[in-house]
DNA sequence: CACTAATTTAAACGCTTGTTTAACCCACGA
DNA sequence: TCGTGGGTTAAACAAGCGTTTAAATTAGTG
């Protein structure tokens, strides 16, 4: 790996270690030595490691929500009646390949943002519902025209549990993966886990009631 | 509440505190002051936090797992095709009714499974596995004759997709169940959510491949 | 080159953490 | 009644934490 300024450096182990081991677990003397730097370029760059947190969040998900906005404006501008199938692999492929193009694994997002809805009471989980709120609101909307009929409350109950079923088990993909590679000798790829997620979301909410 | 023993309160603080904070982020100094007992007990009663936070989990997980075995052993006995839908019940109920009966929350629990596999490195969720493995295995197996033809690789993905929609969603109930209340002034019990979460995991079991 | 602002550095700060120690209390059996 | 052992207690321990300081160094500008 190239040697990126003092800024890039923390950010890099800050959201490997971070992924690994939760925020709390993670102090800032392992960050700043794993990346090479003085213990106070945290704090000088980033005023507290509450505003580390952030702006590792903030770096992934700024660019993820901003390729999700143009591939829903792509998809609904070629086909206006966007089904529940499209809508997930759009989510899905963003979320694969907008993330892995500079060489970052999309598995550690999926595990931060899991560590994100169940860490640090729920900070994370407001400051990303508060930043990027209006492009979940815009997907859960297209979502639910794909879905019609359905009364707004189990709709939601049921978003809540596909985003569930998808953060929950990619968040401990590679734990997963080691059991069923041991139980099975079957080798898993996050593609090939996507692409078996994909029509179980879809069925999960398009299922009876 | 009545005053239990040293063990007891210690046990019955920690449930909570745990709970609602996280394992790292909950400080034995908080956990006996509010148990009012001394701080040295818990290391005198159960030997480090560590073991303490594994006791925590004993106490509720050693009464749930028997409960489902009894369970599925009765339902075994008195219907020998057991579906999908009856299986997801009894899980649902034993969770429900077994754990709330001496006046416990079961979102609690809930909480704190959803920890256990995300905090502490999976230390937790080994330990779960090791000791409470052969009930989840006996359901797992009675779930996988539920769906016959299946592909082992398969099922077992869609298991863990239906355990993290179960965990993910119930572990964060509180939150959701806010977000609804205050968007569509819908209050959400718990077992109305498990009445929704029912057929929608249903749904993702038997989904189309 | 000289001056200034930005950055890096080593050291220390005050505080909290989990754990251990040794004195102490008190019930129970000889 | 004495003594023994399980339980409780206050106090201290060493280690780690996030943050701050002030001096040293580097970079950029006139």
């Amino acid at each position: 790996m190239s040697q990126p300024d003092t800024v890039g450096r923390i950010l890099d182990a800050a959201e490997v270690l971070f992924a690994e081991r939760g925020f709390t677990e993670t102090s800032l003397r392992t960050i700043t030595s794993t990346a090479g730097v003085n213990l106070a370029a945290v704090n000088y760059h980033f005023g507290s490691k509450k505003e580390l947190i952030q702006a590792v969040f903030e770096r992934f998900l700024t660019p993820f929500t901003e390729h999700l906005d143009s591939e829903l404006s792509r998809r609904a501008s070629q086909d206006d009646d966007l089904q529940v199938d499209d809508l997930l692999q759009s989510l899905y492929s963003v979320a694969l390949a907008g993330l892995a193009k500079d060489g970052r694994d999309p598995k550690r997002f999926m595990r931060l943002l899991g560590l994100a809805y169940t860490q640090s009471q729920g900070h994370m989980r407001r400051f990303i519902v508060l930043r990027y709120g209006s492009t979940y609101r815009r997907f859960a909307g297209l979502l639910r025209q794909a879905l019609p009929g359905i009364d707004p409350v189990t709709f939601y109950w049921r978003l809540y549990f596909m985003l569930g079923a998808t953060i929950f088990s990619l968040s401990s993909f590679d734990a997963i993966e080691a059991i069923l590679r041991e139980d099975f000798g079957a080798e898993s790829s996050l593609e090939e886990t996507l692409a078996r997620l994909a029509p179980a979301a879809t069925a999960l909410l398009t299922g009876p009631k």
